[in-house]
DNA sequence: CATGAATGAGTGTTCATTCAT
DNA sequence: AATGAATGAACACTCATTCAT
């Protein structure tokens, strides 16, 4: 099953999720279609499964991060950094899924929830940071955290897209845009 | 011809690409299978035709936004207001293609170049803006432009997706995120 | 379409519906798969065709039947022979179907309701022939008339499984029966 | 053996012979699929055995009911009674393959000669029960006990398929019509 | 004797594409 | 130019059967 989850993300990769056969997925886990149908009950049940373990882990990471910054402070430059790296790690691995995260929402009506409570969870844990003294007049924490969210996750998608992967560099530029839009306005 | 383009649009915005046939298509059109093969040589003829289309438009707006600041000045947060008020009526114009962006690349190579054009020229000219001294000794000028393009992008698409549409509240709290990201600093 | 509800005739009379696959309907009628789904939602709406037309044909039969005997009085030989006949050739006529008959009610449960009233309204009309005063203190009329349905049907059934088909002397043999069992009694 | 023996009458009343899956058998049995082919080389092996047990009960019990009558003589009414009970029992208890009986043909070509077998043995008993002398002449021996049989069997399935299951009125109306039609013009 | 995970051949169904009218 | 009936390649999924443990 293991060996399935993993031939998946890899074929996904590969070719997406559309253009992807049950009969890639099998052929890369060296398996067989009814080995694929003892543990999925179809293709959508396979990607439910990765949705699923991508969402339950970004959720975490984004519970995880409110605990950052200390309370009733200002993050400091660092943090951001720490919050940024940890999202980008979370993106390479599970690539396949991201690049495609909101396409996949078309395929399985189950999936729109997933995806969208994963959003929101990731967007409110960010607004949170941001606390209501530092949003100047001109910021509303919500939109502020969805933009944040928007612009980390479009980011590694357009630079790979590109062929140009997110660097060091990359995430401290994102790190400074991040720092900078929300806190230092209000430092 | 513009028939079929139109009705293209409507059967992505209401099934997605994926799900959409050619039957949706000259359904909505109201006309026949042999007609829409009389204009286009097969379906992803269409998609390119109707992302080319979008992807001119998008460089266009690009173009000339380049021109919106004064050279050697630092633009104004009313400036930026502007751009991104652009950004957000060209993404609603085009939303069906804009919100499987992503995944059309995978369906068909010519389209890859176009997309990846797009956003080269899209991230360059808001790369343009930022220009060298404004940029920050933490602030990559190209990866700045990309994560602000990234970030508009995929707001809205999020928005939508959360069932809260973009308002000018949205466009404002944008608005000063990108001006203090990327102009604020160093002012 | 007509052209493929007779292949499937002839496919259930090689086979047996279970057995027949669309390719097999197909490759009879000489035309393809697509063109099979052009006409028939699936395998099951075939066989829903091939029914309702079998089913159509012996209600109207028997309901033809009915004014057979003069009313009050008592049917000849010669007009059970009538009847014994014409349900003969529709059998005949239907052999694929009425063989399986009660087995394809199995498949699909819409097909039990139209098979189920065939009989209740093929019974009922024979039923109706015997009349309350024909029948005997020991003959209940409904279950009689299930009684003569069921021999009917279920000997062209045997005779042609034991390879001896129903021909003229086994017709007068179920009249002369059928003639004695219902109406001799009380003659 | 004789679980997995019972446990296929279940799944066979259940959900009929050809919807039923080997799964279903060994679900109910309580065992495993190995198990299964550790007692049976097949699906239709099990089959086979099933209707040769249920063919040589009713073999042996129409070979016994020759005896019934007292040779020469004409059987009584409750002669007659006894037969149809009899075979409303036998029906009653192997009902999962009476009412497949017709399909079960299809299946597989050594079963053909089971269940043709057991059809001429129990025609031809009955037929032994009317005698050369009873025939009137528009009466074929043979014919007649193919068509009590044909009767006695599809009665059983009609009723149960309209929801009236055979009562002992419904018996007696069927002992009624056997007596009448074979016996009753001769007497 | 018993198990049940693994197999893969077989089949129903979809839908982009063609072409005679 | 326009039509839409016909096509068939491609793919998801089922389930009888096997075999290592």
């Amino acid at each position: 099953m293991r060996k399935l989850l993993d031939a998946a993300m890899v074929a996904f990769d590969q070719r997406g999720y559309h253009a992807t056969r049950v009969n890639d997925v099998v052929e890369i886990a060296k398996t067989s279609h009814g080995t694929f149908y003892l543990y999925f009950s179809n293709k959508e049940d396979l990607l439910r499964a990765l949705v699923t373990e991508a969402a339950t882990e970004a959720q975490q990471l984004y519970e995880a991060l409110q605990m950052g910054p200390e309370l009733g402070g200002v993050p400091q430059w660092e943090d951001v950094q720490g919050w940024v790296k940890a999202y980008s790690e979370l993106w390479l691995r599970y690539a396949p899924l991201f690049r495609a995260w909101t396409d996949l929402a078309t395929i399985d009506p189950e999936l729109i929830d997933v995806i969208r409570q994963t959003f929101t969870v990731m967007s409110d844990a960010l607004a949170k940071q941001i606390g209501p003294d530092a949003s100047g007049h001109l910021l509303d924490p919500e939109a502020a955290g969805m933009a944040v969210l928007a612009m980390l996750d479009r980011f590694h998608y357009l630079r790979e897209f590109v062929g140009r992967p997110v660097d060091e560099a990359a995430i401290d530029t994102m790190t400074t845009m991040v720092y900078r839009a929300l806190f230092d306005g209000s430092a």
